[in-house]
DNA sequence: CTGTTAGCGCATTCAA
DNA sequence: TTGAATGCGCTAACAG
């Protein structure tokens, strides 16, 4: 409501100098001015135009972050607490170093585009992108970007990304799996892309099985429908005797326990009858019966490191290329049996 | 990148007619010239320039979604599947509307006036505001409001808000509890203001015991601590023999489900040593065994008829005053035993 | 150290 | 039906 020019007359200065304590100019202004103009500046709530401050200065301060998928797709994403959990912890970091934060949920390319370029966006935190994708939407994206749970893993020049030690994680399971004597297993993917972290967490099943001197081939890494209903239907044909599987690894814990819930309405007996295995970790994991056997990863942390990574990118310019991938490890619980 | 000046170049026209049949201010644009621009916006993928946009119009078609708690406050709220819900929901609903979404977490009532002075945002939707601050916050806020689980009972002119029916949700399962015989409950409330809807619900317990001529007076409503072990040590006292009470409600089914994990792990039997009712039904009140009893809510609904009311309010000042209470029905599954 | 000035891209008068 | 001129509030040269 107040503008820095009406600022100024209270102060009996000149905007430009409102202007520079305001952007911290200071050694252009002395010191009694700039805390006169500072008082004045919060005894009246003073809130800039950003309309203004985005024509002028040609950045918002501001980071779009998109969750990179159709907007009326599957709604389970966001009755995973992973989803909240991730935004909450984006949210926070982002606040507490001065950003404004916009969410849209999308996957049209062209409308990422239009909208880092209408707000002049100064970053953007894109969730859950495909890697195929990341090529065609750098060209068009101008400013900082960081792909969290892309699953990059070779070099991708100019791309900043966070995501998780997939392959390890499957890795873990798999040998854990095995240990404990399964030996039919099925990996069941929320992602169907061949290069989704899914696909390289199954590739981490392969490579333990491949250690014992098994095969785990590819006929076993199956995707998900993302409708309820049909993902019932494939619960109870694995459920159905002589079972196909003595275990079946979920890439989510979020289907895990699904399928576990079903299972059971099925009467049938979880391990004993069937193991599950999960991934995440996600509080409910723990409060399942049997507790879920799973692997853990920290969201919050995704979430901070985005927020972190991307704002050194932003004022500092500095890691022209960076891939973090965040550690997990192996919570060994009740929903795997022994063979 | 590409202005309204360089698109009226590329048509031979001037900005004032690009930005005509921007606006859809038809009728001041031949037909053969408005839509050789249309052709050239789309193939440039034209995107206007918001900080101009705001600066000209004072308006920036963006709504400021506002999480009303501590950012580094009870994390758990996150963890829930009702904030990622209903999150998504505004968001689409928005979106489909043709509106930004700006997202922040703060409990800071001078900071959402900041907001959305800074950024001249088109309307405001208030998550989980204590009823006593909405007068307050709305003396600073200068557009279209829509306060979302604020527990508003009576009238408040020129408040629109979005509800639950509490009060019939806690009456509906205080008789369902009475009619199982229980006589001994307490609730659980993770909110402790006398004004806020947990305690809405528990007046509607306290009706339903009224009804039959019996006594459920205020010491009985417990406020939860936001903190995780605090509330494990509380949780252990309700399961420490003799049980002080034959039913424990609580205000969510988050923490419904944390409390019989806990019960659980100390080897009680629930609904046999101690039944347990939530209040929401989310995805995981279903998973758990034995099932929750509980209070149905619709999630998304709540986050599309916020959207809904306020774009109404926004786009034709309509409502002056108006609370949407949505209606909830009891879920009766297996936590709750016979007495 | 402080003030003057120009210009950012758009919507909106007002003239033509 | 179209165009030229003006101003929104701010930043950044530049001048003093």
């Amino acid at each position: 409501m107040i503008t820095i020019k009406e600022i100024a007359q209270k102060a009996g200065v000149s905007a430009t100098t409102v202007s520079n304590v305001l952007n911290g100019n200071t050694g252009k202004v002395s010191l009694p001015i700039r805390e006169k103009i500072e008082a004045i500046l919060v005894q009246e709530n003073y809130a800039p135009n950003m309309g203004a401050h985005i024509l002028a200065r040609k950045n918002s301060r501001t980071v779009g972050v998109i969750i990179f998928m159709e907007p009326r797709g599957d709604e389970t994403v966001l009755e995973d607490p992973f989803s909240s959990t991730i935004l909450g912890a984006i949210e926070a970091e982002l606040h507490s170093n001065g950003y404004y934060m916009m969410l849209l949920s999308t996957s049209d390319k062209d409308e990422v585009f239009r909208l880092s370029s209408a707000w002049k966006l100064a970053g953007l935190i894109l969730l859950f992108v495909p890697k195929e994708l990341i090529r065609s939407l750098q060209k068009k994206i101008l400013s900082p970007t960081v792909f969290v749970d892309s699953n990059i893993r070779e070099s991708l020049p100019g791309c900043l990304s966070v995501g998780l030690e997939d392959y390890a994680g499957g890795y873990k399971m798999g040998r854990y799996l095995i240990s404990m004597g399964h030996r039919e297993i099925v990996f069941v993917a929320n992602d169907n892309s061949e290069d989704c972290s899914d696909y390289n967490r199954f590739s981490g099943f392969q490579k333990a099985f491949e250690d014992e001197g098994l095969i785990l081939n590819n006929d076993h890494f199956i995707p998900l429908s993302m409708n309820r209903s049909q993902r019932i239907d494939f619960y109870d044909r694995l459920a159905t005797k002589p079972f196909p599987y003595s275990c079946i690894a979920f890439s989510a814990d979020y289907y895990a326990v699904e399928a576990i819930n079903r299972f059971q309405e099925q009467g049938r007996d979880i391990p004993a009858d069937i193991s599950v295995s999960g991934f995440d970790d996600n509080i409910y994991s723990r409060i399942i019966r049997p507790r879920l056997t799973t692997v853990h990863q920290d969201v919050r942390k995704k979430g901070t490191s985005a927020v972190n990574l991307l704002i050194r990118a932003i004022e500092k310019g500095e890691p022209q290329e960076f891939h973090e991938y965040l550690p997990v490890r192996l919570e060994i619980r009740d929903s795997v049996g022994r063979i």
